[in-house]
DNA sequence: ATCAACATACCAAGTTCTTGGTATGATGTG
DNA sequence: CACATCATACCAAGAACTTGGTATGTTGAT
């Protein structure tokens, strides 16, 4: 039985205006049966234009192009609904995008200097349903999860488990009215739990609570 | 040169209530010279009154104890300032709990079936800056960052820029009033922007509003 | 047992928001 | 030009929120 009758092929574009490097990702892509390199571009406009007409199976770019980023190539995915897998390959200057890159859809972030079986691998992983992310995006990633811990420093009195109950309600848009209803308590002690949130956090609205809440990563 | 020179050696705590785990995670650190198992614990309680006395570098945790969460404990290093790094080994239905865990200041993720070599691998990865995280959590963490498509789907209408400079100034929680006075327009006028921001968002208040242009990603 | 903290509950006056109208000028497009 | 879209502006009635009170029962700590 032959490889390719058993393995998936996959059609893929690359994005790259560092010359070396697009050279090394070719030869390491095109030595590699499953992968079918049907275009290589170094600029915005032609790999966007690769893109929409190639429809490939897998994206490959870079983040900072002479005439563009790399970003609006992955936006321009979704926006044409097609069905192509975006991997970041960006120098380490572009760390700062990664949020950027994440949010406009790709489904894994390398560096363009891995070793060529890091990179062929993290191809395959992020077509099977894996995020092969470097360990350092990963801890970028880790901190956005994790709440500044200045929250419990810079307030001399945190809310009561009761009031964040109510402030996450109130956050998700519901009425006091609503809130009684949901907690089953009555509409005026709703109002007195508002009513003391307001003095911790020295607010006098409901919007200003949650900007507050916000600041604070009480929600 | 002594390794014991070289080397960091961390100490730690283990708190597991399956006891084939726990046996064999206590032997794979036990026999790795760079480690140094302070306590064993199988409750909650246990786990947490060892996490304050021995005040371990690394808190290593299940996260569905039987008499409570891994989780809460992971909570407590923050709240009595311990300098101590959070790993959880869980098994694979806590993966709901991921992003708890995550919130709560755990650095790294990975499950307790893992191989013995990983196992200590990530620790280590941990210890220096890491974030090792299975891929399968890779990937839930990467669904966080990217914005539900649908939003440009549902949206027939999107929000003008005058709209979302005032959906903004209502976020950071100022009144109609002082938006009014902030953008030298009138009262009334952002009271008309406002309303029409309900009618496109399908909303009938300003915290319900918050609520959905979050969801959208439009704040 | 006393005390503080908390969740609960009620009231009323005042403020702000919400909603359904109408209306005008500017701007850009077919 | 006609038309749609947008930003601007005004009014009024009713709904919801805000604020300053008072008050009770529970719980945990000293």
């Amino acid at each position: 039985m032959d490889d390719d009758e058993t393995q998936t092929v996959y059609t893929l574009i690359l994005v790259e205006d560092d010359v070396d490097v697009l050279k090394r990702l070719q030869s390491l892509i095109e030595t590699n049966r499953q992968f079918n390199l049907l275009h290589s571009a170094t600029t915005f406009e032609n790999g966007l234009s690769a893109l929409l007409e190639y429809r490939p199976d897998i994206l490959l770019t870079d983040l900072g192009l002479p005439d563009g980023s790399g970003i609006d190539i992955i936006k321009a995915i979704e926006k044409n609904h097609l069905d192509t897998q975006a991997m970041v390959i960006s120098g380490f200057q572009d760390e700062h995008n990664v949020f950027n890159a994440l949010e406009a859809g790709a489904k894994a972030y390398i560096h363009k200097h891995d070793e060529s079986q890091k990179i062929t691998d993290a191809i395959l992983s992020m077509m099977s349903g894996g995020a092969p992310i470097s360990p350092v995006i990963a801890r970028l990633m880790l901190q956005k999860f994790q709440r500044p811990q200045k929250a419990s420093v810079d307030l001399p009195e945190s809310l009561t488990e009761r009031q964040i109950k109510i402030l996450k309600l109130v956050s998700q848009g519901f009425s006091s009215k609503e809130i009684s209803e949901k907690l089953s308590i009555s509409y005026y002690t709703v109002t007195t739990h508002i009513k003391n949130i307001y003095t911790k956090l020295q607010v006098n609205s409901r919007t200003e609570a949650l900007h507050e809440a916000m600041k604070l990563g009480l929600i």
